[in-house]
DNA sequence: GAAAGTGGTCTTTTT
DNA sequence: GACCACTTTC
């Protein structure tokens, strides 16, 4: 065939050609780590743009990560030209869905009671309406969570149930009360006119179900569907995939069922395994070849995860040489295991071979990053953590934009709860004004802003007709201010930009105020607020009307990963093992592979009963361990501090999976781990992979403290310090009751410790 | 009403 | 150990 032959297809293997010239029909491709499966999307766009000259705009491609849509665009670009490649619609779920509610606002309002200006809601958002919800419902917020509500009600949404259907089909008394709250958060959201993150999915549903011709609309246009980490898709995202693809049936899937990752966040995994049941003309390809990693660490991958018992057995392979061994290491606490990490990192980039952002440092948790990222602080290796507290939650971040996002929706209360609180125009409006607002509001039909516009002293001819809410008291002077600030926003934001917008507010507001003190985090926080100002001037160039919409839509949509800036390379990365999924780096560290860590103890506590979350934390390890593209190391700490207190912990059950010949331990031999376990003489490596290959015995937790008994310190001895890091022994003289140690540390210079203090470890050499 | 102090909860992971 | 919500004090 002369396809063969085509310049698309020349680098590509037969399955991956094959998946790319089946541009026809379901087709489902079950994608194994680093096997190529985005090169596979982007040619075979590239692939209907140029041969069967698809128009742009009939092509969907739905991707997990806002980020990885644009790389993906990028790449075809590349492949094709800009021309051909602009009008492709690419993006989340989350931004397909927001798009649909935007491109059809006068039959959002009228159909499904959402008016064109809504504005997107955070967790902290949500979780203001569903405590008002849980409150109104007379229940006590304390004891009924707001946060286990938002849950339920989060898994409800993409199961697509109504408050109804949950009344309807509750069978405890605890869904019985789930289902009063969501009914009362959803009507509140309404009354905001607000919407969350699912019902960015599950609203878009209701309106072609309201109406069938805006379905039939989309239906006609997207004659090509792809949609990429499918193992991960719940069920609305299902429903909305096959409604779209349902007149062409052109849908191609992408996914490993070995990577599905997001089963807490109702995503199912059968929506991939049963592909083939809803479209029994489907072709399957599987890519099993790893292009990305050495042997040894496709070998360490392929066994670890055949562990899982709930699973197709789907053997992963390269022709990759074996490379490096994978290292494990176990430290004392997490203190050693950071410095471990930043030391190892320091000496992979001074040989020259590594660069820092060749680098990535993974874990499971967001609070183990706090004592990584001291580490690295104190070293000069430059990082960067994504994830944890997102720039647009930032308490001065979020003051400033709730200003701008009640100027977009004047019905966003919680917005304007949160100015009053937070902000120095706020300054004298308490609870009963705002009560009194409210009220006013209600019975009015009006929002709160316009109640507080029509205080202002001097007002414009609008509120005439209306008689101004009774706020009396000290509380007056302050509602007549606010309404006339507000009143001047509203004015100016008709002409302004945004960073115009953005100093009248400021100046407005005197937010600064609050940061004369210039102490160092006030300064931090002043300069996250003029940042914020530096990331609006994006949308500058934009209509005003237009400009707000959208930034206000990015701000809402962007991820994680998203914010991950491709400019400012030369960082080694730090990442939870959750967003790390789909990014490769040539040296991984995957830190805390611990008990109760990786696996988290909750899915360890389930297990009796559940296998399910272990063989999915299983997974979210061979996520991890296949992010590496060269070097793979693993770390535990014997000991660790949560919650403010210490607590021992074993390696993780998971090593076990690991093959002997494809990994290296290196371990402690300071007497914390030998006086807890009794069998840790350390005297020769490997000992750690031994033990961890052993079964699990069942040793009951031990206590809190770990016990300290002094190693034995010698003169050229090779030392870790988890402030001052690695460090040779010079002297050692020995006192009544302790040893006193002098050490040359390689960074920190000569340092006298007394060893019972020092939290000395002994490093194997 | 603001600032300072106190006690309870929390950590799994995120679009 | 950090954060939040709530109380006490001025």
């Amino acid at each position: 065939m002369q396809t063969e032959t085509h310049p698309l297809l020349t680098s590509l293997n037969p399955e991956q050609q094959r998946a790319v010239v089946t541009t026809d029909g379901p087709v489902l491709v079950v994608a194994g780590p680093g096997s190529g499966k985005t090169r596979v999307l982007t040619h075979r766009i590239a692939w209907l743009l140029e041969q069967k000259e698809a128009p742009p705009e009939s092509i969907l491609a739905v991707t997990f990560t806002n980020k990885a849509a644009n790389e993906m665009r990028e790449r075809i670009r590349r492949l094709v030209s800009d021309t051909a490649a602009s009008g492709l619609v690419m993006g989340t779920f989350h931004s397909l869905g927001v798009r649909i509610l935007r491109q059809n606002p006068y039959r959002a309002e009228e159909l499904i009671d959402l008016k064109p200006n809504f504005l997107i809601y955070d967790t902290a958002d949500q979780l203001n309406v569903a405590k008002e919800a849980i409150i109104h419902e007379r229940m006590d917020p304390k004891q009924i969570q707001p946060r286990r509500m938002l849950s339920g009600i989060s898994h409800a949404k993409s199961e697509m149930k109504t408050p109804a259907d949950v009344t309807n089909d509750a069978m405890s008394y605890d869904q019985e009360l789930l289902a009063r709250v969501y009914h009362e958060y959803e009507r509140r959201l309404r009354d905001l006119n607000a919407v969350d993150f699912d019902d960015l999915l599950t609203l878009p549903l209701r309106l072609f179900d309201a109406d069938p011709r805006i379905l039939e609309k989309y239906q006609a246009q997207f004659r090509y569907i792809h949609v990429d980490e499918y193992q991960d898709t719940n069920r609305v995202q299902y429903v909305m995939v096959t409604a779209l693809a349902e007149v062409w049936q052109n849908l191609f899937v992408v996914g490993d069922p070995d990577q599905s990752i997001y089963a807490w966040r109702n995503a199912d995994i059968t929506n991939i395994l049963n592909f083939q049941d809803d479209y029994p003309e489907t072709i399957q390809i599987n890519l099993e070849l790893n292009y990305r990693s050495t042997g040894h660490i496709v070998q360490a991958a392929d066994r670890l995860i055949r562990e899982n018992r709930d699973r197709i057995d789907r053997p992963i392979r390269t022709m990759n040489p074996d490379g490096d061994m994978i290292m494990l290491r176990e430290l004392s606490d997490q203190n050693h295991e950071a410095s471990f990490i930043v030391d190892e990192i320091r000496r992979l980039t001074q040989s020259g071979r590594t660069r820092p952002d060749h680098v990535a440092v993974m874990y499971r948790t967001t609070a183990q990053s706090r004592v990584l990222e001291e580490a690295f602080r104190r070293s000069e290796v430059p990082y960067r953590i994504i994830g944890g507290l997102r720039f647009y939650e930032r308490k001065e971040v979020k003051d400033i934009l709730a200003f701008f996002k009640l100027l977009y929706n004047p019905a966003d209360r919680i917005g304007l709860e949160r100015i009053i609180d937070n902000t120095p125009i706020g300054r004298g409006f308490g609870p009963r004004a705002m009560e009194v607002l409210l009220d006013w509001a209600r019975e009015h039909q009006r929002s709160p802003v316009d109640g507080l516009v029509s205080m202002a002293p001097s007002i414009s001819p609008r509120f005439k007709d209306v008689s101004p809410p009774e706020i009396t008291g000290s509380a007056r002077k302050a509602a007549e201010r606010i309404g006339a600030t507000l009143a001047i926003l509203q004015e100016r934001r008709e002409k302004s930009t945004l960073s115009e917008l953005f100093d009248e507010i400021i100046e407005v507001s005197e937010y600064r105020e609050q940061f004369r003190n210039g102490a160092e985090d006030d300064l931090q926080r002043w300069s996250n607020v003029q940042e914020l100002r530096t990331d609006m001037e994006r949308f500058d160039t934009l209509d005003p009307s237009e400009a707000l919409t959208q930034y206000l839509e990015s701000v809402s949509l962007v991820s994680d990963v998203d914010a991950m800036d491709e400019g400012d390379a030369g960082q080694v990365t730090l990442i939870t093992l959750h967003s790390a999924k789909g990014l490769e780096f040539p040296v991984v560290f995957i830190a805390g592979v611990e008990e109760g860590l990786l696996p988290i103890s909750r899915a360890i506590e389930a297990e009796p009963f559940d296998r399910k979350p272990l063989e999915e934390e299983r997974r979210l390890f061979y996520v991890g361990v296949t992010r590496a593209e060269r070097q793979l190391y693993l770390t535990c700490a014997t000991s660790r501090i949560s919650y403010g207190r210490f607590a021992n912990s074993e390696p993780s059950r998971f090593l076990a999976g690991i093959p002997a010949e494809a990994m290296k331990s290196v371990t402690r031999r300071d007497s914390v781990g030998s006086a807890r376990t009794g069998r840790f003489s350390g005297r020769q490596s490997g000992s750690l992979a031994s033990r961890v290959q052993a079964p699990v015995s069942f040793d009951p937790p031990s206590s809190n403290e770990p016990m300290h008994v002094l190693p034995e310190f010698k003169v050229t001895q090779r030392v870790f310090h988890p402030k001052f890091g690695s460090g040779l022994i010079t002297e050692v003289t020995e006192l009544k009751n302790d040893v006193e140690l002098a050490v040359e540390f390689q960074r920190h210079g000569k340092k006298r410790l007394m060893a019972s203090l020092a939290n000395l470890e002994i490093v194997e050499s």
